[in-house]
DNA sequence: AAGTTGTGGTTGAACTTTCAACCTCACGGT
DNA sequence: ACCGTGAGGTTGAAAGTTCAACCACAACTT
């Protein structure tokens, strides 16, 4: 053994459940996105994001505090998407150092392509699995954690 | 809005939750693990693995399997961690093609230098959170979700 | 015994993420 | 006006992961 300070056995238990189970969903999730449409999860997200506001359009830094990845993974991921041509980037009018993100029609489209089979398997991997009490259980011990733990 | 087949505003509320939660849980214990020790969190499950096997030592189908790596992923890791001098590898003579991964005395130094502040964390992020109930409802969720969702 | 198929494992290239450095511009004080 | 500080954003390199191709050997078939 490691350490005397370790996790009591039932700690260690949830821990090990917690880590296999979130790294299961999260891969699947990524998987079924990259098959359907080349897309990684977090590219996935910054697109619905970006559907979500007004105009289809947010500033760089918006939807990096939203989503919270750093600064300069959301300028990779964006050069990236804008070479897809679903996003193109706009200059700020009143803050010249701001960009704007934008979402195109194709990256709508896009968007509206992947979402039919993302939902599906949300459902299936989360939502059918549990109970709705269980649900809201997930549901609020995940607002604790990252009320506790935020920025 | 994207699609008419999107989850229910319940179900929004509580995936959007769980995305969050989760990624807050995984990138703090990557910060640690990568401050402290200069470490992926992902070595250092490879770590402990093999601290828990007996000899220090498991087949590196094993260990792949155990942590649901890609037996390339566990390649490169292992590569990495034979050159910080961490593991060894050896063949497997009853089976020619097979090697095993063997943790040094200077990998369980690393592994038990670790493990105090990681176990901190743990706590910190996880368990100090939550109610001794809500701890048990988590690890029965993601008990259920492993099931339901395994290869 | 030879050929086929499958398993264990590695490799290199492509891609994503992180990290540190950097550039431009905004804002506050003087 | 000018300087210092810091915020918004990008860039290139290093690190980690994935993907497809591959090698060596085992196991099964005939």
């Amino acid at each position: 053994m490691v350490d005397a300070r370790w996790l009591t056995l039932r700690e260690q238990q949830v821990w090990r459940h917690y880590i296999a189970a979130t790294r299961l969903v999260e891969s699947e999730i990524d998987r079924q996105l990259q098959r359907d449409v080349g897309l990684p999860a977090t590219y996935f997200e910054i697109l619905v994001a970006l559907s979500e506001a007004p105009d289809h359009t947010l500033r760089m830094s918006e939807v990096a505090d939203q989503l919270r990845f750093s600064r300069s993974r959301l300028s990779h991921a964006v050069a990236k998407m804008e070479q897809s041509g679903w996003i193109t980037r706009q200059e700020c009018p009143s803050d010249k150092r701001g960009a704007f993100a934008v979402l195109t029609d194709a990256g709508l489209a896009v968007l509206a392509d992947a979402a039919r089979g993302h939902v599906n398997n949300v459902r299936q991997l989360l939502f059918d699995v549990l109970t709705t009490e269980q649900q809201d259980q997930l549901g609020e011990i995940c607002a604790l954690l990252r009320k506790a733990n935020e920025v």
